[in-house]
DNA sequence: TGTACATCAGTGAACGCGCGTTCACTGATGTAC
DNA sequence: TGTACATCAGTGAACGCGCGTTCACTGATGTAC
């Protein structure tokens, strides 16, 4: 059947919308294509209509995940820091990674992808960084870049070993460590 | 042929170290079980005489992966921290991630493997918190414990980002941001 | 305005492939006599 | 001490399954007349 005019764009959005919200629950290698056009109310058959490749489809999708995710440039640049780390460090946040931050669902697996993969990865982690060095009090320098890295790092870090804890006090307890660990950075 | 005495239990050694680096290397679901075994010099008909399944192996690699690894207590117990941190955050050690540490290999699939297996990472990631929090001044407190879950938040997430990295800026970047954060934590 | 045709997003069966796992078999060595 | 047999780690073909990908087909709608 014949669509009307912006149906196909419409639909390549929802694809890449539930494959970034998959991956991230998932881990790309746990979703297939048939999984993620299920989901998105499809069959698989039609994938290749819109996408070269279950990578063209990764990259999409990783740049999905950080359009939405925690530290949208536009959402949190309103923000202090501290709203910040305790938003990204919340259990609720850990306990949703499907809607989280693609920065700790990817990191483990991106480095095993081809570069163009790679590379839909980095500029957003660039990005991260930039956001986070942007609330750090005083002027631009490699001294506040070097912070905002290692509190973004802080950050991805506590994140995982959270969700990876097998006991509630080990899960609460990396997140109120990493909570006070970015903030003590902050304040150096 | 029948074998000597002890044979087998060196050969499934040998196929619990060659799985230890291989599942570092490419990730668990990034290789299988006659890829081991063909790295292992065997073919994968004898695997099931050594494991019940795959996710045994797992479970067996991930525990000799902490025993090998670069935070072993008794390898690293004489160290200061500052030792530690800097070997740590290496170029050798990004470089290098089959003989490199298990926390930071697989703790973004760890999540989504069977209770059993999460078990055999929670422990050593106990054991590593537990590590660096001896290297910390003062006497053990809840504070110490929470510095310790910081730092060893922040080298894991710390040595990901610096192995995901496109370019050498970044990827050197983040080590240097790791090891200042971590040395500016331990001050505290 | 009404009709015939072209379009092409979506369908669902099928492809080759690699996975984890199973199994009948092999043959060097330990054990029983 | 010498011989016959039992053992069982390791081999390699085969299993079912799910993966990414391909393809002939469908049929509602846009377009041409």
């Amino acid at each position: 059947m014949r669509y009307a005019r912006e149906h196909k764009a419409a639909v390549r959005e929802k694809i890449v919308a539930t494959a970034a919200a998959a991956f991230r629950e998932r881990g790309i290698d746990g979703i297939g294509v048939a999984d993620v056009m299920r989901r998105a109310g499809l069959t698989h058959g039609g994938f290749y209509s819109h996408f070269d490749s279950k990578e063209a489809l990764v990259r999409a999708a990783v740049a999905e995940g950080f359009r939405q995710g925690r530290l949208r440039a536009g959402r949190d640049a309103g923000k202090t820091l501290e709203q910040l780390v305790r938003s990204y460090l919340s259990r609720d946040h850990r306990d949703q990674p499907g809607t989280g931050c693609p920065a700790a669902a990817f990191v483990g697996e991106i480095a095993r992808r081809p570069g163009k993969t790679r590379d839909a990865f980095a500029l957003p982690i660039d990005r991260m960084v930039g956001l986070v060095e942007g609330m750090l009090p005083g002027r631009a320098s490699a001294a506040r870049r070097r912070t905002a890295r290692g509190i973004a790092a802080l950050l991805v870090g506590t994140l995982q070993l959270a969700r990876a804890a097998r006991d509630a006090e080990a899960a609460d307890g990396f997140l109120q460590a990493g909570i006070a660990a970015a903030l003590a950075l902050a304040k150096k």
